[in-house]
DNA sequence: TAACCTTGAGCAATATTATGTCGATAATTG
DNA sequence: CAATTATCGACATAATATTGCTCAAGGTTA
């Protein structure tokens, strides 16, 4: 639909900080063989069109006490209006949801769950059974990452 | 495990950094009422400590004309240590996988596949396909972001 | 109580960064 | 082919950030 707009300066630039989000400019136009002022123009170009939404520290779950990774796959009653924008609501003030999608398939949601143990994760359990709109769920748990966060194919 | 590890001030500066990966030393310090000098020797704390992985850019897929992501159930066709090894380091080489887990179920693994679009996901299939260890796959096409990449609950 | 350990505040020196300007060059278009 | 536009490299500057050092305060332990 868009990517005509970017030229594989601009790819590197975005590669680089994808693997990389601290890296400065002058760090990024040395890795790119550009000059700073181009690399920050076109850096900051990336920005304001909000190809570049933002930046975030990876932080590793275990240490911190979140050893849980849960895959929920939810059914709703009914795809009435309010009822998905219900569900939606509460699924984003939940914390511990860290990404939701609706999916193809049987499943209307799969969820991405992240809890420090099985005690928390059954209250998130309870939470989410509350709901009125939910008519099934469906656990998965992640026993394993092979694979975490890894840059897109660009 | 260990959060004992990390009082309320290591999980402000772990707070302020997953939301802002940008944060300067100066602006995380003032952010939670700390002077800069205890924040630096916190901060590189937790960076040689590995509770910061790193830092990346979070880039809008669809801009970039990947405006697909699939989450694909994986059966194995045997459990052999030769089967799964084979079949990870085939994941991980595989640049449309963005995550990959293994999870309880019935399914082996979940992964999380982005790509531009049908046809790009066309040409994954068959690769996977193409893998001996690989009995049957599911694939659930994601139709809509409700929460992507949020921070984690600390 | 005294010694000790941890952690914070303040300050200074250094290094690094972001950012604007300007002329040159390359690409594009009519 | 000429004119226009886009983009680059180089340089200068001003603002910021990182980092080390020292001293003080608070809490802990013997």
């Amino acid at each position: 639909m868009s990517q005509e707009k970017f030229d594989s300066t601009d790819l590197k630039i975005l590669d680089a900080l994808q693997r990389d989000g601290r890296l400065s400019n002058v760090d990024i136009a040395e890795q790119i063989n550009l000059s700073p002022s181009p690399c920050l123009r076109r850096l900051r170009r990336l920005e304001e069109e909000a190809v570049i939404e933002g930046y975030k520290a990876r932080l590793n779950r275990n240490r911190l006490g979140l050893a849980m990774t849960v895959f929920v796959q939810v059914k709703l009653r009914s795809h009435s209006a309010d009822s998905v924008a219900g569900f939606e609501a509460a699924v984003q003030q939940m914390e511990a949801v860290v990404n939701a999608h609706t999916v193809s398939g049987s499943a209307d949601y799969l969820l991405e769950v992240v809890v420090a143990d099985l005690e928390g994760y059954d209250l998130w359990v309870r939470q989410i059974q509350q709901l009125s709109m939910v008519r099934e769920i469906e656990s998965n748990f992640a026993l394993r990452a092979v694979k975490a966060d890894a840059p897109l194919p660009l």
